[in-house]
DNA sequence: AGTATATAATTACGATCGTCATCTATCAAA
DNA sequence: TTTGATAGATGACGATCGTAATTATATACT
């Protein structure tokens, strides 16, 4: 049956931002249509009308994951109160609306090359933030290694924090990368 | 029907080598276990015959791919040998005989507790490698918070490397840690 | 206003997932 | 050597995966 042209709108955008967070949860892998459908109160093939396969959804739900962060991005100021938020056992604790680039690297390798080309798209930007608030006393392009460094740092860090069974060694690794970044 | 010991034995271990590689290179949740059987030369349910379940392969195959790395460093002697490999593009290119915490760590969260404490003890031992060959002059706690920053940068720039779809992008942020890290 | 068309959700389908019951062949004991 | 017990691979099973055909209704046109 088909629904008004607003409530289609809705329902898609429903599917997208549930994928957003499940994907980033659960994995792109660990997480199927019907979970995704029935996250948004419909039917897994609800998810082919709107988006046509599972993955342009993947695609979208990157591009989107990345967007909404990059706003967040704007009510921050100062490096160290992007690092002490990136590295807190706040983000750890919450994959589902947190770093895309964290919770998705390890697959992108196997994702569809739109999704990877997003992904690298949003990385791009990224990288130019964090290069726009180094020390403006350095050449251009010292400072793009240093925001691809500083990412690299970030992004590890939270992955192991993640990753590892013992909650001391997880705080232990932000807590030391959060010291390395500060100076 | 029943072979013998030693067969059986060769088919454990076929599987578990099947599965430390493939898991590494297609992720956990990306390969099921007839693709696991099948490159072992057998049917879907000697899984269970062997190993009881899937989750307990993973545990394996987890600590096998960490064991196997293990024994390769023995052969390394400098740090800065160790960093230029890690980070380099063969490296990046082949996850399925490399770095199981890179390959691995996003999908760790979601794992049973015994793949991620055996995820946690292989990391605790990479560590205390990495301390070892630190510079001497400082102190142990300070040599553990370097090697917990080192371990998260090389994790972190591998799997951004691996994930960009753009190879100058993805080159940078190798090349970019390793200076780094040479410091 | 009535009818045709396009669109979006439902439902049905084949393929593949992980698990378990079954059966066969090895190993151990007499 | 023969027989009972047991270990291990096979094949069958229900559940879930992603996709495509079907159905129902909102929208556009006469």
């Amino acid at each position: 049956m088909r629904v008004s042209k607003e409530k289609a709108a809705e329902n898609r955008d429903r599917i997208l931002k549930a994928a957003s967070r499940l994907m980033r949860e659960r994995g792109i892998t660990g997480v199927g249509v019907d979970t995704l459908t029935e996250a948004a109160g419909m039917t897994h093939g609800s998810l082919y009308s709107q988006f046509g396969s599972r993955e342009r959804l993947v695609e979208e739900a990157v591009a989107d994951a990345i967007a909404v962060k990059g706003q967040e991005l704007r009510e921050v100021s100062a490096l160290g109160d992007y690092v002490s938020e990136y590295l807190s056992a706040a983000h750890r604790d919450q994959p589902g609306s947190g770093c895309p680039f964290a919770a998705l690297c390890c697959e992108m390798p196997r994702q569809s090359q739109g999704a990877r080309e997003r992904f690298t798209a949003g990385l791009r930007g990224m990288v130019g933030w964090l290069g726009g608030r180094m020390d403006s006393g350095i050449k251009q392009r010292q400072r793009d290694e240093e925001a691809l460094t500083t990412l690299a740092s970030l992004v590890g860090a939270l992955v192991l924090a993640r990753a590892v069974s013992d909650p001391k060694l997880s705080d232990d690794i932000l807590r030391s990368t959060r010291k390395r970044l500060e100076r």
